[in-house]
DNA sequence: GCCGTTTTCGGCCCGACTGTTTTCAGTCG
């Protein structure tokens, strides 16, 4: 039984005592199945090492969620959970997709109506049933009947680089209207994280109200879900929604915090407060009516007596341990790097010429690139042989030559990884390059052991610099292959191989958790753009955020070193 | 149900908006 079954177990468990109206332990559930849901070992080989003992070694697990737990994985049932299903036996996880139906909706609407699933409940508010229930009426049935058409449009959590432009632009327009003195985007896209749920915006003003009216009359606004006077909330054509938070000045820096997140580090603050005898909320830290902090950020950690603590590492995964020790990681910067390392070119599937991404390099004050173009075994995107891409060297002679000094383009590869962990190229060529990054791009499908082996024997080849998006996901897309990331860090660490963060907003691999295990292992990373055209140029600030949510520091980073620094950094 | 240099018992983050309601529950952030 996979930790996901078992947190959506654990999870239900939480709801349907939730239904019931019980105090306190759905919390108590819910937490134990986000603590499942995170773990990144499996539950069962825990259980099976450790007992009940291991499993309650787990935070937020204590003795009866532990014995859950046991009875699921050697039976593969749980009667606890059997019984609370028979009372409400309706679909729970497909009921609570519709925005705004909780669990006390869902058993009334099943014990007044018999809905059991989705299409039930379409069915009981195009006959005008759900209006009739107490506590129900019209709106509600019309909010719930809207909630049905959206759901069926919905497409999950877009990608941060599919939102972060529209961001932006909805953040420049609010900071053009006159009552507005200061607006930021909180929330996940604060964090960086890889997808994104909704827009949380933050605004300082005097005057909400025509902030919320501008706001809610937006042209993209499909749909408006709140309308309040601190508090907003819209759906946008898009399928996004948009949050707005509007706070005084005096509450910037604790409405900031509050809205960043994450909710779990937001909990960890407000019981940390609790604990002194205060009180934290989006207005500020309070001892008792008197405000100790709540203006900027900076003031609310310091007066928890903690260091500033990152966006990205808002996770409550540790960072708050660290910052009242004042031993958090000083990050790299989003100004840090020096060079993109993985660029293709229209020598093979890439758009643009070698002389076009070296000019455009300049420009975004890169003091080196490296050209990387598939190889041969990407047929279909003309990849280079042995000959070509001594072809290759010579174009990017001269125009070197023509651009001077002030950037330095270095002679890659992304060669293919083959399928027995050979390289499409021989040994004499990739001897000869500046930066040699290799990548699978076939099989992968391979058995977990077959994969590890093959990327393993490609990076121990002396001539291989960099493992390039060493996961091979594409999120939403494709899963990453199955691969013994440790063992790969391990071997990365012994040979010296530079693993890669790879920047394509899809892609974002390394992901941040193997950034931390990097990390904490001393292997040394790069983050490359994997631009197929200039304008993927700017994908950097995608890595450096996921090496930020991995708690990589500048020194971490290979790129971040200017050319002659960078090269001795590489194998020999 | 979980957890602990304020507690092994008695606390559990805190607040906004909506809709249906004569005073607040439900849901969400
Ligand atoms: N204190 C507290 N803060 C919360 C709670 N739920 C949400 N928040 C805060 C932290 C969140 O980052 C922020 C925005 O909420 P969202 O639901 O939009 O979450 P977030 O943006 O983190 O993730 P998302 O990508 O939107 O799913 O509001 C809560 O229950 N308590
Ligand atoms: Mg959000
Ligand atoms: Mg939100
Ligand atoms: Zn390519």
């Amino acid at each position: 039984m996979s930790n996901q079954e078992v947190a959506r177990i654990i999870a239900e468990i939480g709801e349907y005592l939730d239904m019931e109206g019980v105090p306190f332990k759905p919390r108590a559930y819910e937490k134990a199945a986000k603590a499942v849901g995170d773990l990144d070992k499996s539950v069962s080989e825990i259980y099976a090492s450790g007992g009940l003992k291991a499993l309650e070694q787990i935070p937020g697990i204590g003795a009866s969620i532990a014995k859950k737990i046991e009875e699921l994985i050697k039976t593969g049932h749980l009667k606890y959970h059997d019984e609370l299903k028979k009372k409400v036996p309706v679909d729970l996880s497909g009921l609570r997709k519709i925005e705004g139906l909780g669990p006390k909706s869902i058993k009334k609407l099943y014990e007044e109506l018999g809905v059991k699933t989705v299409a039930d409940l379409e069915r009981a508010a195009k006959a005008g049933r759900v209006a009739k229930l107490e506590h129900f009426g019209a709106k509600s049935e019309e909010n719930i009947k809207k909630g049905l058409e959206f759901l069926k449009k919905a497409t999950g959590r877009p990608l941060l680089g599919a939102v972060l432009p529209l961001a932006r632009r909805i953040e420049e327009r609010l900071r053009g209207q006159k009552e507005v003195e200061k607006v930021i985007i909180a929330g996940s896209l604060r964090r960086w994280k890889e997808t994104i749920g909704d827009l949380d915006v933050l605004v300082v003003s005097k005057k909400p109200g025509p902030v919320m009216d501008f706001f809610v009359s937006m042209p993209e606004v499909v749909r408006v879900v709140a309308h309040g006077e601190t508090k907003s909330a819209v759906k946008l054509e898009s399928g996004l929604n948009v949050d707005l938070r509007v706070v005084p000045a005096e509450s910037y820096g604790a409405a900031l915090n509050y809205l960043t997140g994450s909710k779990d580090h937001n909990v960890a603050l407000r019981e940390m407060a609790l604990a002194k005898g205060w009180k934290l909320n989006e207005y500020g830290l309070f001892k008792g009516k008197k405000q100790l902090a709540g203006r900027t950020e900076e003031e609310l950690y310091a007066v928890l007596g903690m260091d500033y603590v990152e966006p990205e590492m808002r996770e409550n995964t540790g960072e708050i341990e660290l910052a009242k020790k004042h031993k958090l990681p000083k990050l790299i910067g989003y100004d840090d790097l020096q060079g993109d390392l993985q660029i293709q070119t229209d020598w093979t599937d890439g758009a643009d010429t070698i002389e076009s991404y070296a000019k455009a390099a300049i420009e975004r004050g890169h003091k080196y690139i490296a050209i990387t173009d598939h190889t041969k075994r990407l047929a279909m995107t003309g990849g280079l042989d042995e000959k070509k891409i001594r072809k290759q060297w010579v174009e990017i002679d001269r125009v070197q030559k023509k651009i001077g000094a002030k950037l330095k383009i270095l002679k890659g590869t992304e060669c293919d990884i083959l399928k027995d962990g050979s390289l499409d190229l021989d040994d004499e060529t990739l001897a000869r390059l500046d930066v040699c990054g290799v990548a699978v791009h076939s099989h992968f499908d391979l058995p977990r052991e077959e994969q590890t082996k093959r990327i393993i024997r490609a990076i121990k080849n002396p001539n291989v610099d960099i493992l390039f998006h060493p996961t091979g996901r594409l999120i939403g897309k494709r899963e990453p292959y199955d691969v013994d990331m440790d063992a790969i860090i391990k071997t990365a660490k012994e040979t010296g191989t530079i693993l890669e963060i790879d920047a394509f907003p899809d892609r974002l691999d390394l992901k941040d958790e193997h950034v931390k295990k990097c990390v904490v292992a001393g292997v040394k990373l790069s983050i490359d753009t994997d631009a197929h055209s200039i304008a993927h140029l700017d994908f950097l600030e995608y890595g450096i955020a996921q090496a930020r949510r991995g708690w990589a520091e500048k020194s971490d980073i290979i790129n971040t070193r200017l050319l002659e620094a960078f090269l001795k950094l590489l194998k020999k």
